[in-house]
DNA sequence: CGTAGAGAGATGACCATGAT
DNA sequence: ATCATGGTCATCTCTCTACG
């Protein structure tokens, strides 16, 4: 059987799912919930059947989960499905990796942890931290073999997402925290549509800052979307042309394969982590009002 | 199995300084 | 003059192990 993506796509935007009242309209709600449910579930189909379909019970439970959690006012529906999937199907992927990579081999919270400093002291002194000499002192360093020092690598690379995608309270983060969290939906699920609407509306906010704040922000803001843009040109054609895009964070990211953090950031520009930490968050903020104001 | 404690980031309070 | 931004300190939050 094959799904066509764009026919369930418009099935799920044009849903009147959102607009029902759940209590006074319990059977249309439950009948177009259950009809979400399957327009999710053949939207996955339509990305990759191969990729998805072993995980069609989980496909159902997230978009019940997502059904029940979301707020209209948080964006596109479709999109928070994406990325709630995308999470989840990282978490089912990541334990079938471990299990099958790192069947009863063992390491201490603390070895990991030092070999992660050990990464960033060598990162941030410029050192290749692919080449087998790295690996050899890193071996010698802490006492294990080089065979282990890979290992430890690839277990940290596969780490479980620790940010959720919905908190104890049941409220669904927004697009804008999904980049905070290390959220995103997948490069295939994404719209390109979405993200432009969205990366418009930073560059809007951007432009309005002052002009001494910018520097910071624009690496602050490419360190975190820079993997959004994961191996999708038009997408990143567009970010190029952004008056936030910072050319050498981006590549840096892209590098490293994971977001730059707001302390090493604020170290570069001499402030205080407390003080990036604070610009994003009001930054954030104003993207907000930027978009009630649109 | 539950929990204390560590690590690390986020942020609130308060004050100083800078931009407009 | 007024509002935005930044520094400092203290505290909160979240996650993850080790330990009892």
């Amino acid at each position: 059987m094959s799904y066509d993506k764009d026919e369930y796509e418009k099935l799920i935007s044009t849903s009147p799912l959102f607009s029902l009242d759940k209590e006074k309209q319990r059977i249309a709600y439950k009948r177009e919930a259950l009809k979400m449910v399957e327009y999710l579930y053949c939207y996955l189909m339509a990305i990759n059947a191969v990729k998805y379909e072993a995980f069609s019970v989980e496909i159902v439970d997230t978009a019940k989960r997502c059904i029940e959690n979301y707020n209209p006012e948080a964006g596109h529906f479709i999109n928070y499905f994406s990325a709630a999937w995308k999470q989840t199907y990282g978490h089912l992927v990541g334990k079938e990796l471990v299990k099958d990579t790192f069947g009863g081999m063992h390491f201490t919270e603390e070895e990991a942890r030092n070999f992660r400093k050990y990464m960033r002291l060598a990162q941030t002194k410029g050192f290749n931290t692919v080449s087998s000499e790295f690996d050899e002192r890193v071996a010698d360093a802490m006492g294990i073999t080089i065979a282990e020092v890979n290992s430890l690598r690839s277990m940290i690379n596969c780490k479980p997402t620790s940010g959720r995608y919905i908190n104890d309270e049941g409220e669904e983060y927004s697009f804008i925290d999904q980049l905070d969290s290390g959220v995103y939906a997948d490069s295939d699920i994404l719209h390109f549509e979405t993200a432009k609407e969205f990366l418009d509306l930073i560059e809007i906010t951007f432009d309005q800052l002052q002009e001494r704040q910018k520097p910071m922000l624009a690496m602050l803001i490419t360190s975190k979307i820079a993997l959004l843009t994961n191996e999708d040109d038009k997408l990143l054609n567009f970010i190029r042309k952004k008056t936030f895009f910072d050319g050498e964070v981006f590549e840096e990211s892209l590098k490293r394969g994971e977001q730059i953090q707001a302390k090493e950031i604020a170290k570069r520009f001499g402030v205080v982590e407390a003080s990036a930490s604070r610009t994003w968050k009001s930054f954030k903020e104003k993207i907000e009002t930027t978009r009630k104001n649109e």
